[in-house]
DNA sequence: ACTATGGATCTTTTT
DNA sequence: GATCCATAGT
C-alpha cells in the first residue's frame, strides 16, 4: 500500500503527525478534529514501514476505546493488529504485574479491591485505632491516601506539620499498606504505582520493557496523572518513541489526580519534541462549534486554539425550560418524540448529564413517553451487593488470603456466624499471623464455643466442596457450584419481593457475563475472569449505537458523539455544581465539561434546565449555569431565548410561623419539625392536601439570600 | 444471631 | 430519596 493511499482520508497536519516516526511527539488534538483516526492510521503507518506490531504499545482511557482501536487497525492492516499491546493503564500495568508479582513480594493471583473494599479496610483501621469518624471521615481519608500514593510519598515520609491529624493518618495510611500486602491485594493505585517500583527496582524488567514497548502511543493524554506520566517516563526512556495526544481544554479528571501539567511540561521532559496541533473540527455544524468555543475562551488556563469547521452552519441551539425537573424532563422527551417522528434515531441522541443522580427523573419521563432508553453507568453492575458476593466467593478460591471476601462470604447467606464469633477468629489469626482461612483449617485448637466452632467448620466444609469441585471447570459453572453449595438464592431472596427479584436478574446476568467470558478467552481461568471484571467499566460494556436513547454523564461520554444531544440539568449548582464553584480552577474544570458536553453534538443541541430542582428529598430554587449565560444569543433560537429567573421571582415568607409561604408549594401549613442543625426538617402540607418533608436549612439559606 | 426500625449523612465526576 | 449504621426487639 503506497503512503499516499493510506492517507487520502487525512489532512495535512493529520498526515504529518503520522509520519513522525521516531522521537517524542505532542499531538494536540482539538475536539473532533479526528484524533481516533489518526492515531489509529498513525499505528498503520508505524506496521507498514516494517515495524514489528509486538514493539507498539497503545494506551487508552476505556477498555472500550482500546477494542474500538483494535478493530479500526484491524481493518487497515489485518490480524496483526492483535499484536499490538493496547489497554488502558490500569489493565497494561496488571499484566505486567502478574507476571513479576514475585518480584515486589506479591504471588501472581493477587486480587483488586475496588472503592468499596478499600473503604472497608480504611474503616476497619480507623475504628481498630479508636479515631473519631467526623473528623476521619473513611472517604476523605482515602482520598488522602490515594493522593500520597500517586505522588510516590510513602506513610514514613508524611511530615507532621501544622495539622495533629496528619501522624494519624500517616499511621492509617501505614496499616492500610501493610493490610493490603499481606491481603495479596492492590487497589487501583497500587496497579500503575508498583509498576513503577517494579520498573525502578529492577532494571532487568524495565531494559526488557523499553525494548518489548519500542513505540508508545497515549490517548487522552490530559487526563493522565503524574504517576502515570512517571511510567512512560520509564518505558520510553530508552528509545523516547512517545507520542501523546491530547487536549488541554478536555481535561475533565483533575480529582482524579488528572495534571495539566503533564502536557504543558512534557516538551520539558522529553527533549527536542514535536508539536503538531489538530484544529479543524469534522464533527460539529458552526453552531455548535462557535458557541462551544466561546464557553470555553472564557477560561484563563489554556494553551489555547481556534477550532475551524467546513461544515454546515446547521441549527441553533435550543434553549428548553421546565419549571421543575420532572416538567423539563417531560419537555426533552416531547423534543424526542418529535425528532424521532421525522426521522432521528433513538440510538444517534444522547441525554447528557452532570451527575447519576439526574438519570432517575429522566428514566421515568422517558418511560412516560413510552421511548426505549439505556442507561450507561450509574450504580456499577460489578459492585451491586449481590453480585459482589458471588464474586467475593470466587476470590477467595482464586487468592486463599484475602480476608475482605472471606468476611463478605463468611456469614452469607446467614450461617450463624455472628460478630463475637468472627472477632474471636480475627483476634486468634492475628496474634499467630496468619490468613483467616488458615485459623478456618485449625479450628481445634482454638478456645471457642462449640455452636460457633461448628458454624466455622460447616462454613469451611462448603468451601473446600467448591474449591474441590471447581478444580477445571469453566467461570460459569463455577458460579453454579457456589450458588449451588451455599443455597445462596433460596437463603437470600424470595420470589415475591421485586427487589429480589431484580437481584435475582442480576445474578442471571452475571451469570451470563461470565459465560461469555468462557466462549469468549483463549484460556478462560478464573484468575483472568476476576482481573478482567474489576477493571471493567459500564462504558466498557455499553454496545454503542442500538435503538434507544442513551443517558449518561458527561465523564462517561467523553470521546463519543452523537447527532443529537441534550445537555440537562444545566442549572448553578448542578452545573457547575456546588463544590466546585469556590475557586477559579474548579470552575475551569466544570466550564471544560461543559464544553465536552457541548461538542459530544454533531447536528443538533439542547440545553434544558428548571427553575426548581429536587435536593436530598427536598426541594430548591435554581437559576440557570452560567455556562449557558457565555453562549452568543444569536446561536440560540429565537423564540427560545434565555429567560432567567432570578431568586427574587420566588415568594419569600417566613417559614417558621405556623401559617407560612413555601417558595415552591405556595401556601403551606408546618405539622411538625425534626432534627438539629444541617438536618433539621419540616413535615408540611400543602393547600392539596399532599404531605411533604422539607428541610429546613434549605427554606431558610432562601430567604437568606435575597 | 438475626431482623426491623429509626436516625444520620449524603453524591460529583471514575480507572 | 436512598443508603448505611446502630440499636432494640425477637
Amino acid at each position: 500500500m503506497s503512503d499516499s493511499n493510506i492517507f487520502r482520508n487525512l489532512n495535512e497536519q493529520q498526515v504529518a503527525a503520522c509520519k513522525i516516526v521516531e522521537g517524542p511527539l505532542l499531538i494536540l488534538a482539538g475536539a473532533g478534529s479526528g484524533k481516533t483516526r489518526t492515531i489509529t492510521y498513525r499505528i498503520a503507518y508505524l506496521i507498514s514501514h516494517g515495524i514489528s506490531p509486538e514493539n507498539i504499545l497503545a494506551v487508552t482511557f476505556t477498555n472500550k476505546a482500546a477494542e474500538e482501536m483494535k478493530e479500526r487497525i484491524y481493518k487497515i492492516v489485518g490480524p496483526v493488529a492483535n499484536k499490538i499491546t493496547m489497554g488502558t493503564f490500569h489493565s497494561t500495568c496488571s499484566r505486567i504485574l502478574r507476571k513479576h508479582a514475585e518480584l515486589i513480594g506479591y504471588t501472581k493471583n493477587f486480587v483488586i479491591y475496588d472503592e468499596k473494599d478499600t473503604l472497608n479496610v480504611i474503616r476497619k483501621i480507623i475504628k481498630e485505632m479508636d479515631l473519631p469518624l467526623e473528623s476521619f471521615a473513611p472517604k476523605k481519608i482515602r482520598r488522602i491516601i490515594s493522593k500520597y500514593k500517586r505522588e510516590f510519598i510513602k506513610p514514613e515520609m508524611v511530615a507532621g506539620g501544622y495539622n495533629p491529624n496528619t501522624l494519624k493518618i500517616a499511621t492509617v495510611y501505614s496499616r492500610y499498606v501493610k493490610f493490603l500486602f499481606r491481603n495479596n491485594a492492590m487497589d487501583f493505585d497500587d496497579l500503575i504505582g508498583k509498576t513503577v517500583e517494579l520498573m525502578r527496582k529492577c532494571p532487568e524488567i524495565k531494559e526488557y520493557y523499553n525494548e518489548k514497548f519500542q513505540f508508545i502511543l497515549v490517548d487522552e493524554y490530559q487526563d493522565t496523572n503524574r504517576m502515570q506520566f512517571e511510567l512512560i517516563k520509564l518505558l520510553g526512556d530508552k528509545y523516547k518513541n512517545v507520542c501523546v495526544v491530547g487536549d488541554d481544554d478536555q481535561s475533565i479528571y483533575s480529582f482524579r489526580g488528572a495534571d495539566i501539567e503533564n502536557i504543558l511540561s512534557f516538551d520539558k521532559i522529553f527533549a527536542n519534541t514535536k508539536i503538531i496541533k489538530l484544529e479543524e473540527n469534522y464533527r460539529s455544524t458552526k453552531n455548535i462549534l462557535e458557541a462551544a468555543s466561546n464557553v470555553i475562551k472564557n477560561n484563563v488556563e489554556r494553551k489555547g486554539k481556534t477550532l475551524y469547521t467546513d461544515w454546515k452552519e446547521g441549527e441553533k441551539i435550543e434553549l428548553i425550560d421546565g419549571y421543575s425537573s420532572m416538567e423539563e424532563a417531560n419537555l426533552v422527551m416531547e423534543r424526542i418524540k418529535s425528532l424521532v417522528a421525522k426521522g432521528t434515531k433513538a440510538g444517534d441522541v444522547a441525554i447528557l448529564y452532570r451527575i447519576n443522580a439526574l438519570s432517575r427523573v429522566f428514566e421515568v419521563a422517558a418511560q412516560k413517553y413510552r421511548i426505549p432508553y439505556v442507561v450507561v453507568g450509574g450504580t456499577r453492575f460489578f459492585e451491586r451487593a449481590e453480585v459482589k458476593d458471588i464474586l467475593a466467593y470466587l476470590k477467595t478460591i482464586v487468592n486463599p488470603r484475602d480476608n475482605v471476601s472471606l468476611m463478605r462470604v463468611i456469614n452469607t447467606p446467614p450461617r450463624g456466624i455472628g460478630k463475637k464469633s468472627m472477632e474471636l477468629l480475627e483476634l486468634e489469626a492475628a496474634m499467630k499471623g496468619v490468613s483467616l482461612l488458615k485459623m478456618l483449617a485449625n479450628l481445634e485448637n482454638i478456645d471457642m464455643p462449640s455452636r460457633a466452632k461448628e458454624a466455622f467448620r460447616n462454613f469451611y466444609g462448603i468451601y473446600g466442596d467448591i474449591k474441590k469441585e471447581s478444580e477445571g471447570k469453566g467461570v460459569k459453572e463455577i458460579m453454579e457450584i457456589v450458588l449451588n453449595k451455599t443455597a445462596y438464592i433460596d437463603k437470600m431472596y424470595n420470589t415475591t419481593s421485586p427487589e429480589d427479584m431484580s437481584k435475582m436478574e442480576n445474578i442471571d446476568e452475571l451469570l451470563n457475563s461470565a459465560e461469555e467470558f468462557d466462549s469468549l478467552t483463549e484460556t478462560p481461568t478464573l484468575e483472568e475472569y476476576l482481573n478482567q471484571i474489576s477493571l471493567f467499566t459500564d462504558i466498557d460494556a455499553w454496545k454503542g449505537k442500538s435503538d434507544r436513547i442513551n443517558m449518561m454523564t458527561v465523564h462517561g461520554a467523553k470521546g463519543l458523539e452523537f447527532d443529537t444531544v441534550f445537555i440537562v440539568g444545566a442549572v448553578d449548582g448542578l452545573f457547575p455544581h456546588i463544590n466546585n464553584i469556590d475557586s477559579d480552577s474548579k470552575i475551569e474544570e466544570e466550564r471544560r465539561l461543559f464544553y465536552v458536553a457541548m461538542t459530544r453534538a454533531k447536528e443538533r443541541l439542547y440545553i434544558s434546565y428548571s427553575h426548581v430542582r429536587d435536593f436530598r428529598g427536598s426541594i430548591m430554587p435554581s437559576i440557570v449555569s452560567r455556562f449557558v449565560k457565555e453562549i452568543p444569543e444569536k446561536l440560540m433560537k429565537e423564540e427560545k431565548k434565555l429567560h432567567v429567573r432570578t431568586l427574587n421571582e420566588f415568594p419569600t415568607e417566613n417559614v417558621s410561623n405556623e401559617l407560612a409561604i413555601h417558595p415552591v408549594f405556595g401556601k403551606i401549613r408546618i405539622l411538625k419539625i425534626v432534627g438539629k442543625g444541617d438536618g433539621k426538617r419540616a413535615y408540611i402540607a400543602l393547600e392539596n392536601g399532599e404531605k411533604k418533608w422539607v428541610l429546613v436549612k434549605y427554606a431558610k439559606l432562601k430567604f437568606l439570600e435575597e
